[in-house]
DNA sequence: ATATTTGTAGAGTGATTAGTCAATCATTAT
DNA sequence: ATAATGATTGACTAATCACTCTACAAATAT
């Protein structure tokens, strides 16, 4: 058991529920099964502790986006694996994509810095002007268009996440709004 | 001037820059100009507060966004005012329209009732279902086309708060983008 | 005029919080 | 074996918080 971790999960499952600062530092440190004093000599604020659990959050997103992907296939697949990929993490991963929204939405995220937020951006932004340059997606600025990409993939989670649907009605509709989104930025 | 009013506006920018927690109650009162047991006169609990500031501020937008209608006007006509209008008050507001997202991703939301958020939505859901009926928007189901449509708007807001456009360039992103979203609807 | 309600103030209170600290325990390096 | 470093503990503290309370002022009703 790595006291780390359990410290992350712990604060991650208590943010969810009962926000930011309505967590006490005493009640993660409860919760992960390790003393007060074991919190901060691993993070030495509680603001680290958030911005740690966000980075490590959007990070473990990021690689499952672009796992099993076969560079062999066409654009459109590959933009769709992803976008399958990222739909399927969020609905297995609830509280943490709704942490990162949550976070998101909040004045932490001001204190990310300028570069970090490129950086975890460049991947994707690289991805969509590939995808420009190929004049498959439509010639838009790549920032209006991964902003319009995001919203649209938290829409589906909402809907997703808010009703009850059997797998296969989830994989339709997934798969229909995916032709949507497609036809929308190509 | 209204003491109850300076409450909810000095709540409004105090919550946006501090989160909800981090803004306390003596703060509010300070920067609203009354004493602290007169905020208290007026809501009996911070949760209070919250909440009434939240429903005065999605009332002031969904007012917004139906005005200047004309009945007249063909059904996308006056889903573009519609959308337009929103996007006009979402950054002629940002503070508000910031607020809103930051409160429906936090655990307060929670706390509304289902009764008012099918109420809040109800207008917009009707509407929705009139151009299903009309033929005009896709037959999908309106919840979905709700949150799509919320959506879309959130990211164009995004996009177009953090850079500096033109009010041009702004106006033309504003028809662009709805271009995109009817394309992708009807 | 008098009584009653409503608005306003700000000092006060008990509970809670983030973070500290001195003391052990565990692990590794020498 | 010994030293040194890092991990872990939980009692403790100074500050802060939501909310109360009493007093008084203003407005309204009778």
């Amino acid at each position: 058991m790595d006291k780390k971790e359990e410290i992350l999960k712990a604060a991650l499952k208590l943010f969810v529920e009962f926000g930011f600062h309505a967590t006490p530092t005493s009640k993660i440190a409860k919760e992960a099964g390790v003393a007060n004093g074991t919190l901060f000599h691993y993070y030495k604020t509680k603001e680290e502790l958030i911005l740690a659990l966000y980075s490590d959050t959007k990070k473990r997103l990021t690689e499952y986006m672009y796992s099993n992907i076969s560079k062999a296939d066409s654009l459109e697949l590959v933009f769709k694996s992803i976008y399958t990929n990222t739909i399927e993490w969020s609905l297995e991963n609830k509280p943490e994509f709704y942490f990162i929204q949550q976070f998101s939405t909040s004045p932490f995220y001001s204190l990310i810095s300028p570069e970090e937020i490129r950086k975890q951006a460049e991947p994707h932004l690289d991805f969509l002007q590939e995808g420009i340059k190929a004049a498959v997606l439509k010639p838009l600025p790549v920032d209006l268009l991964y902003t319009l990409i995001n919203s649209h993939i938290a829409g589906i989670n909402q809907y997703l996440s808010s009703g009850e649907f059997s797998t296969n009605k989830q994989k339709q509709i997934i798969n229909e709004s995916f032709q949507l989104l497609w036809d929308m930025i190509t």
